[in-house]
DNA sequence: ACACAATACCTAATTTGCTTAGGTATTTTA
DNA sequence: TAAAATACCTAAGCAAATTAGGTATTGTGT
């Protein structure tokens, strides 16, 4: 996703934050939406998230629907009842990541 | 260090961050304080923090200093001049990340 | 008209950073 | 006196990326 491998993990949380928020994407479109929001800083491949994708559709977590727009397959995909307890757990991982990051790195927090 | 696969890629900026902060530290010591700091909810495991050790000595990022206290052996590790720019890098990195990771997954921010 | 960029999907080999599961040896505690 | 804690270590395996390809259509610049 960067040189950086902080982001390691993160992209299940990253994807179905976003689909929570936009209701249905395709992939082409999350990559683009992620390099926007974080202001080019973040850049998905599509070598990380469409194995991503699957792993989660095969999870039962996201539903997908085909779509043919100017004679071109997009694959929208969607978070199931099921994704949506997962990502509220994933979304909590995530905020107790980033507080004990926090304390760990400024002293003065500890 | 944990069932959650987030923390994968920060080991090395929690090593460095507390070691700037507490001069010298050794091994064992450090996965007691990251457990102390975090409320028992990061365990560094002893496979993941001596590797990773290592590996920031042979970069030139760490210096060790070996130690006997009651007959029995500690190496104390503490950061070189090399290492005190890198880590830098590493919060300054971290810190984006966190930024980063907090408006992907709060729609309101982006 | 034609090349190149952008859109849109995909896979597979490799790398990386961890987990899991061991190992040695001494000291402290129940 | 057995078990837990202290203190170091390594190696096989796993999971999530990176890197490096692939196909096919549409849009853009010259």
């Amino acid at each position: 996703m960067q040189k950086n491998n902080l982001y390691k993990g993160s992209l299940s949380t990253i994807v179905l934050s976003l689909l929570t928020d936009q209701g249905k994407m395709y992939g082409y479109q999350i990559t683009r939406e992620v390099e926007k929001i974080t202001g080019g800083q973040l850049k998905v491949t599509e070598g990380a998230l469409y194995p991503t994708l699957h792993k989660l559709e095969a999870k039962g977590l996201l539903s997908v629907e085909m779509a043919k727009v100017n004679n071109r397959v997009r694959k929208y995909y969607f978070i199931t009842e099921k994704g949506k307890k997962e990502t509220a757990n994933l979304l909590n991982e995530m905020k107790n990541f980033i507080s004990n990051m926090e304390i760990l790195i400024n002293p003065k927090l500890a």
